[in-house]
DNA sequence: GCCTTATGATTAGCGGCCTAATAATAAGCC
DNA sequence: GGCTTATTATTAGGCCGCTAATCATAAGGC
């Protein structure tokens, strides 16, 4: 590889690492019968007080409808959550995880924070915070296009 | 665990600020009939001396070979790259890029330098180098696991 | 030379993201 | 009430990543 670095290698190695994190966390949930994408939308569930409509879910997990609707259908599946008629609004649908998911809840977060622990070793707090807050003002910025 | 704040988040935000910066690059990048997946591949041919062959590209891409595969059929396609036969191994096809691919180049650098400035707005040269190095670190956590 | 194993590219098929289009319902306005 | 517009969820279809399987060829052991 040339050792030139312009400034797109921020953009590829951004790209490269949500990658490989995906993938590694894909790795340590199959035993589950989890993969990220699907776990991300039980962790939001357990964490919203209120059981959400699908919209309210997909904004706070951050995918779009469609792609919220098929997670759905999979966990559903799954037998990890149910949806819910919503007697006011015909439309909605609330969605709730079931008692079968609920003990999973505990295993996906310390699979995930364990794997969290592994991969910032070698970084120090200071780095790891500024990081995030270089995170947060791209995406800020990124919001103003 | 801290009670506030709990790790996941940085996976999270990770994931969505990825998948953000391939959307905003994907909208920027569309009246040249390119997607990001396309044009690194492009930057990629343009960046090696001798022309790759595939297994080559894939490599320094940073994908497997059925993805290079299938970006290098609609770059074919569009008329951006041709695959030549290697005459000492039957196997092989070195990439090289099609004139009209050349004057592409300076144009999607412009674009993507230029979008990298927008979004890099209002961090500082350290904190930027930082982050940069916080990635790499994770990345370096993440092939050892 | 011949057989086994390794390798380069492709195909098939899946997961997860998107947008556009659809169907059902709700809400607002005469 | 009845029409128009907005909203919720779904379906359809595309892109891009992956793994597994396939095909042709190369390389190595005998």
């Amino acid at each position: 590889m040339p050792p030139e670095a312009p400034p797109v290698r921020f953009g590829m190695l951004l790209t490269l690492l949500a990658r490989s994190w995906r993938a590694e966390l894909d790795r340590r949930l199959a035993h589950l019968g989890l993969s990220q994408a699907r776990w991300v939308v039980l962790l939001h569930i357990s964490r919203i007080p209120e059981a959400p409509t699908q919209r309210e879910l997909a904004q706070s997990v951050g995918v779009e409808g469609p792609t919220l609707a098929r997670l759905l259908d999979s966990l559903e599946n799954q037998g990890f959550v149910k949806r819910l008629m919503v007697p006011e609004d015909r439309r909605a649908k609330k969605i709730v995880l079931t008692d079968k998911a609920e003990p999973l809840i505990r295993q996906i977060e310390a699979i995930s924070s364990q794997m969290h622990q592994d991969l910032i070793s070698g970084i120090d707090e200071e780095e790891l915070q500024s990081c995030l807050k270089v995170h947060q003002t791209i995406l800020k910025n990124l919001n103003r296009s």
